[in-house]
DNA sequence: AGTAAAAGAATGAACGTTCATTCCGTTTGA
DNA sequence: TCAAACGGAATGAACGTTCATTCTTTTACT
């Protein structure tokens, strides 16, 4: 017998894939479960219901990237040094992950995506605590923008996330040197 | 007799209200045909289908935005302030107009949205010639940084509606000052 | 003007399809 | 041999669309 074929990874990869191909319209239960190797009944054993499939897939999406943003970083460096950092890393996993880029999109731009958001807010301590010590601190320091701290996310994550889009839709081609010049482009709407 | 209820309007603006508050999936033809005071058939005689009504409303919608940013605009003004006036239009349009805004958004979030933008791209003239046009000068006067148009773009726009979406959820409320200030900064992104 | 006929608009019950979920017979592994 | 895992047909709810029928407006005729 060969490596067991972990059927939960199995449905997770297949709805990963369709999620971020054809939206949540364009991926039945049924498709997964063929596009898994799986009968449509096993999914069941797997996840409670789509809803708990589809949540359950975005938490598990959302935990790779701080590790994967975090590699290299310096809590030493500069602060101008750690936000470029944070903002090139996250930038190249979108592009590098086009798919659960794809679906990371799609999840926020639906009512599971708002309703997730509108939890994070009342529990007052966001995410990615990376980004909200980062920005915390430079608000500080005085070395950001005197604007509320949800403006000067979208300030640096809006062009990201939208230059990210493009990219993945292949509607621009973005290389090393303009990842980089982009994410210097956003310091400048951040920076004081 | 009262004003006729020109039922073709009637219908554009229930399916406006429902498709930006429910999303396309929480909005059935029947639930726009009971908002909208009609039949469920006689939809049909004003629109040849769902997808039909869809991207008829998008194109109402779209056409609505230009008249109103260029309200005040003068050609003649310097670079930077064609630009914060454009800028600052087009967030307080989304922040006028919630339910056009969601609109849009949910219809660039989709299928359509993208399938529309491929074609804007192969066409090769976008529409909102307007910003088209800025850019394009901003360009070649060598005020704007040195990055491809579609990049420029998104620095500036997608902050906008980054920050729109967030107040039009309530996640944030902006007022007068804090959208020039948003804004300004988007111009420090764009700007050389 | 008044009325009958024709045209056009509107309706909503019914249809066919799609899809998430369930159910039950079969397989697998201990 | 038994229980857990699995598969996929069956089920029923939801939905877009159609169409036979009803209601409203316009036209034609005396």
């Amino acid at each position: 017998m060969t490596v067991k074929p972990d059927k939960r990874e199995e449905i997770i990869s297949a709805a990963l894939e369709l999620f971020a191909e054809q939206g949540f319209h364009g991926a039945p239960m049924a498709l997964i479960a063929e596009r898994a190797g799986v009968g449509a009944g096993t999914i069941y054993r797997y996840f409670e219901n789509r809803d708990v499939l589809i949540r359950e897939l975005y938490q598990e999406l959302e935990e790779t990237i701080t590790p994967f943003i975090l590699e290299g970083y310096s809590e030493a460096a500069p602060f101008r040094a750690r936000f470029l950092h944070l903002g090139t890393r996250l930038l190249r996993f979108f592009i590098e992950y086009p798919l659960r880029f794809r679906y990371l999109e799609q999840f926020h731009n639906s009512p599971y995506g708002i309703a997730h958001r509108r939890d994070k807010m009342l529990g007052d301590e966001g995410r990615c605590n990376v980004f909200r010590e980062l920005f915390d601190q430079g608000a500080a320091q005085q070395v950001l923008k005197d604007l509320p701290l949800a403006i000067l996310f979208n300030l640096a994550f809006g062009p990201l996330v939208a230059v990210a889009r493009d990219h993945v839709l292949n509607f621009i081609t973005l290389d090393e040197p303009m990842i980089v010049k982009t994410i210097e482009a956003c310091w400048d709407a951040v920076k004081r």
